[in-house]
RNA sequence: GCCGAAAUGGCUCAGUUGGUAGAGCAAUUCAUUCGUAAUGAAUAGGUCCCCGGUUCGAGUCCGGGUUUCGGCUCCA
C-alpha cells in the first residue's frame, strides 16, 4: 500500500501502482469526470500512469493550467494523427500547447500545401478519432529503439529531437496508428475532446531558426464542451472589433498610404490631438522630474554610428545612406537618437554637479523593418520614441533607474494599464560575443536593474539572451486585443556609449571619470503606444475627455445603452463631430444614425462641457445614474501631484 | 525576408462557367425640424491595386510587382 497525500491534507491509502483516475473515482465520479490529469509530487502526470510510491497529489481539471495543457497537448496529437492519416507521409516537427489551444508543425511533403479549405476536412477526421475512443498509451523506449523508431518512418525532425535527449529518458505516445515521441502527459483517451477548431495556418521555420526549413504550422483550439468553443470564437470576433486598425480608420485617427510607403502612418487630426495629448502629459511629468527638452535633427553622419557601433551592427539591414551630392559624405536617417544626445552631452565639459543631466526628446526614428514584419501603428518604419537619455554617475543609477519606474509606474496607473508584464532582459550567459562591452560593466548594469526591481517590489519575468547588444534592460509588455504581447515602457542601463564616444565628467577628486547613460522610453513610441491604448480602453466606459475637446466614447455593444444616453446629454452642449467639415464649419450636430453605426465615436465639442455633470440614462429613460466627464488634464495633474506629495508614494 | 490568404465607389461587401460593374451605409441637393436604433425624395461617385500576357473580349484565367492580413524570423 502506498499512501497518498492531498491538497486538504488529508491521506489515504491505496495499492501500489494506482493510478491518477482511480483515484479520482474513489474520491468521486463527478472529479473523476472533470479530471484531466494528476499532479504527482508537483509533476504533471497522465491520470493512467500508475503512481508507485507515497506521493501527493492534486487532480487537475481544465480550470487548472496544467490541466488544460495536458488536455491541449493531447488535442495536438489529434490534429496530428488526422493528418497522418489524411497526408500519407507527413513529417512531424513539434506540437506543444500553447495559451490558447495548440499548434503542430509539419511538413506535409514536396508540393503538398494544406490550406484553410482543408480545415473542415482535419476537423471532420478529428471527430471522427474522437468517436473511435481511442486510449492514448505512455511507453518508455530506449534511444536507440525511438531513433531506429523514427528513422524508419523517414521522421528526420524527430530523429533530430531524439539525438538530443537523454538516454532513459524517452517516452512515446500512442493512439490509433499514431505514436509520437512525446513527454507527456496526455489526456486517457481520445473522448475527453468534444469541440474542435482548426484555426489557421502559418509557415513557421523548425526550430525557429530561418536557414533551416519552412514547416507548416496549424493552429487549433478544443474544448469539452461545444458551447465554450462557440464563446471563444465569438469572443475572438469581438476582439477584433477593439483593434486599433479598425478603430483607427472609423475614428480618422491615422492611416497608411500606399504611395507615402509601407510603415510610414500618416497621422490625422484627432489622432494627431489624442497624441499630442499624450505628449504633453507626458512632458508635465518630466518637468517635474526634472528632464531638459532637447531637439536633434532626423539624420547623422555615418561616422555617428560607426562610433556608436550600431554601423557595424545594423547598417546593412538599415535604410542605405544619404549621400551629399557633391562630397559624397553619408548620412543615415537616424534609427535612434542616444548617439545624437551623446553629442550634446559632449559639447560642454561636465561636472558631477551636473550630473544627472536628463536629456529628452520626442525623437523620430526610421527602421527598416521586414516588410512581413509591419503591423498597423504597433510595428512601423518611422516613429517617435518618448526618448529620454539620463547620464549620472555610476552611483547615481539604482536612483535613477527607480525614477524611471515611479514616471512608467505614473503613465500606466493614469490609463489603467493593470496587465502588464515586466520583462528583466539579460545577456545570455552562453553567447558573450554577441554583445559588446566589458563583462563587469555588464554585471554591474545587470546588478543594478535586479536590485531596482526587488526594492519596488516589481513582479517581473528575467529573459535570458533578451539584453540589447549595448546593455541589459526592463521592459513593459502589455496586450493587444487578441492577446499579442508588445513591449511599451522600456528602460536601459548603458556603459557602453559613454565609453565609444568618450564621455567624461569631473568629479569630486578633480579626476576625470565615465558617465553611465540610462535610455527610457515610458511609452515606447507614441505609435505603438496609441494603438495600445486604443485597444486596451476600448470597450471601458468611461473613457475620456480633454482639454483640447476631444472625447472619446467607447461604444461596444455591451456599453450601447450608456455610450448612447451619454451622447444624447452631450448633445446638449451642442456636441460636433467632424471637425474636417469642409463648409469652414467647426462641425455639426452629431446625426442620430451617426451614433447608432459606428462602434466608437470620437466627438470635438465645446470647451464649456469640461467637468460637466451629465447623466447617463438607458434608452427608455431609466436612469443608470451620473458621469462626471472627467478632463485628461485633470486627472493628469492630480495624478502627479499625488506623486510629488510626501505622504504618497508613487508607486 | 519566408509560408499562406487577400485587394472591387469614402466604408462594409456582392459579382454565378471570361461578355464593357451592383447593394447598404456615408457624401451632395431638395423637402422635413425631432425622428429617442435608420425622416423622405433625388443626385453624384469606380483606371475593379499596378504592369505585362492569353483571348474576338479579362474584375474574373496566367506571370511579375505593390500593399494589407495571419504566423515565422527579426525588433538598436
Amino acid at each position: 500500500m502506498i499512501k497518498i497525500t492531498f491538497p486538504d491534507g488529508s491521506v489515504r491509502e491505496y495499492g501500489k501502482g494506482v493510478t491518477g483516475i482511480e483515484i479520482a473515482n474513489s474520491i468521486s465520479p463527478r472529479l473523476a469526470q472533470e479530471a484531466l490529469a494528476a499532479s504527482v509530487d508537483g509533476a504533471t502526470w497522465d491520470l493512467t500512469r500508475p503512481i508507485e510510491h507515497d506521493a501527493f497529489v492534486r487532480l487537475l481539471k481544465w480550470e487548472d493550467e496544467e490541466g488544460k495543457h495536458a488536455y491541449w497537448h493531447s488535442s495536438a496529437h489529434l490534429m496530428a494523427e488526422a493528418l497522418q492519416e489524411l497526408y500519407p507521409g507527413i513529417k512531424f516537427g513539434i506540437g506543444p500547447a500553447i495559451e490558447n489551444g495548440f499548434y503542430y508543425d509539419v511538413d506535409p511533403g514536396e508540393g503538398v500545401t494544406i490550406k484553410e479549405a482543408d480545415f473542415p476536412a482535419i476537423e471532420k477526421k478529428m471527430t471522427e478519432l474522437i468517436a473511435a475512443k481511442e486510449d492514448i498509451v505512455r511507453k518508455s523506449i530506449s534511444k536507440a529503439g525511438a531513433v531506429s523508431m523514427f528513422s524508419g518512418r523517414n521522421e528526420n525532425y524527430k530523429v533530430e529531437l531524439i539525438n538530443e535527449l537523454e538516454d532513459g529518458a524517452i517516452t512515446t505516445y500512442t493512439q490509433g496508428r499514431f505514436t509520437d515521441l512525446c513527454r507527456g502527459p496526455h489526456l486517457p483517451n481520445t473522448s475527453y475532446i468534444k469541440a474542435v477548431k482548426v484555426l489557421s495556418s502559418a509557415g513557421a521555420y523548425w526550430r525557429g531558426d530561418e536557414k533551416r526549413p519552412q514547416l507548416t504550422r496549424l493552429y487549433g483550439i478544443t474544448f469539452p464542451k461545444k458551447k465554450m468553443l462557440d464563446e471563444y470564437l465569438v469572443m475572438l470576433e469581438e476582439a477584433k472589433k477593439r483593434d486599433h486598425r479598425k478603430i483607427g480608420k472609423e475614428l480618422q485617427l491615422f492611416h497608411f498610404s500606399q504611395t507615402v510607403g509601407a510603415g510610414l502612418p500618416l497621422w490625422l487630426p484627432k489622432g494627431t490631438q489624442l497624441r499630442l495629448r499624450l505628449e504633453d502629459f507626458l512632458k508635465k511629468i518630466q518637468r517635474e522630474f526634472d528632464y531638459e527638452q532637447v531637439i536633434t535633427p532626423h539624420i547623422g553622419h555615418k561616422q555617428l554610428y560607426v562610433t556608436s557601433g550600431h554601423y557595424a551592427k545594423y547598417g546593412k539591414d538599415s535604410f542605405q545612406p544619404i549621400k551629399t551630392p557633391e562630397e559624397g559624405e553619408e548620412f543615415l536617417l537616424k534609427p535612434m537618437n542616444c548617439p545624437h544626445h551623446c553629442e550634446i552631452y559632449k559639447a560642454f565639459p561636465r561636472s558631477y554637479k551636473d550630473l544627472p543631466l536628463r536629456l529628452a526628446e520626442f525623437g523620430t526614428v526610421y527602421r527598416y523593418e521586414q516588410s512581413g514584419e509591419l503591423h498597423g501603428l504597433t510595428r512601423v518604419r518611422g516613429f517617435t520614441q518618448d526618448d529620454a537619455h539620463i547620464f549620472c554617475t555610476p552611483d547615481q543609477v539604482k536612483d535613477e533607474f527607480l525614477k524611471v519606474m515611479d514616471i512608467i509606474f505614473i503613465i500606466f496607473n493614469a490609463l489603467n494599464f493593470e496587465n502588464f508584464e515586466a520583462q528583466i532582459s539579460l545577456r545570455d550567459p552562453d553567447d558573450k560575443e554577441k554583445y559588446i562591452g566589458s563583462d563587469e560593466n555588464w554585471e554591474k548594469a545587470e546588478q543594478a536593474i535586479i536590485e531596482a526591481c526587488e526594492e519596488t517590489g516589481l513582479k517581473t519575468k528575467v529573459e535570458l539572451g533578451e539584453a540589447a547588444f549595448y546593455g541589459p534592460k526592463l521592459d513593459f509588455m502589455v496586450k493587444d486585443a487578441l492577446g499579442r504581447r508588445w513591449q511599451l515602457g522600456t528602460i536601459q542601463v548603458d556603459y557602453n556609449l559613454p565609453e565609444r564616444f568618450g564621455l567624461e565628467y569631473t568629479g569630486a577628486d578633480n579626476r576625470k571619470h565615465r558617465p553611465v547613460m540610462i535610455h527610457r522610453a515610458p511609452f515606447g513610441s507614441m505609435e505603438r503606444f496609441v494603438a495600445v491604448l486604443i485597444e486596451h480602453t476600448a470597450g471601458k466606459f468611461p473613457l475620456w475627455l480633454t482639454p483640447t475637446q476631444v472625447a472619446v466614447l467607447p461604444v461596444s455593444e455591451k456599453f450601447n445603452d450608456y455610450a448612447f444616453g451619454v451622447v444624447r446629454e452631450l448633445k446638449k452642449f451642442d456636441i460636433r463631430a467632424e471637425v474636417d467639415d469642409r463648409n469652414e464649419k467647426v462641425g455639426r450636430k452629431i446625426r442620430d444614425n451617426e451614433l447608432k453605426r459606428i462602434p466608437y465615436l470620437l466627438i470635438v465639442g465645446e470647451k464649456e462641457m469640461e467637468n460637466e455633470e451629465v447623466s447617463v440614462r438607458k434608452q427608455g429613460g431609466e436612469d443608470k445614474g451620473s458621469v462626471k466627464l472627467r478632463t485628461f488634464a485633470e486627472e493628469i495633474s492630480r495624478e502627479v501631484e499625488e506623486m510629488m506629495s510626501p505622504e504618497k508614494p508613487g508607486r
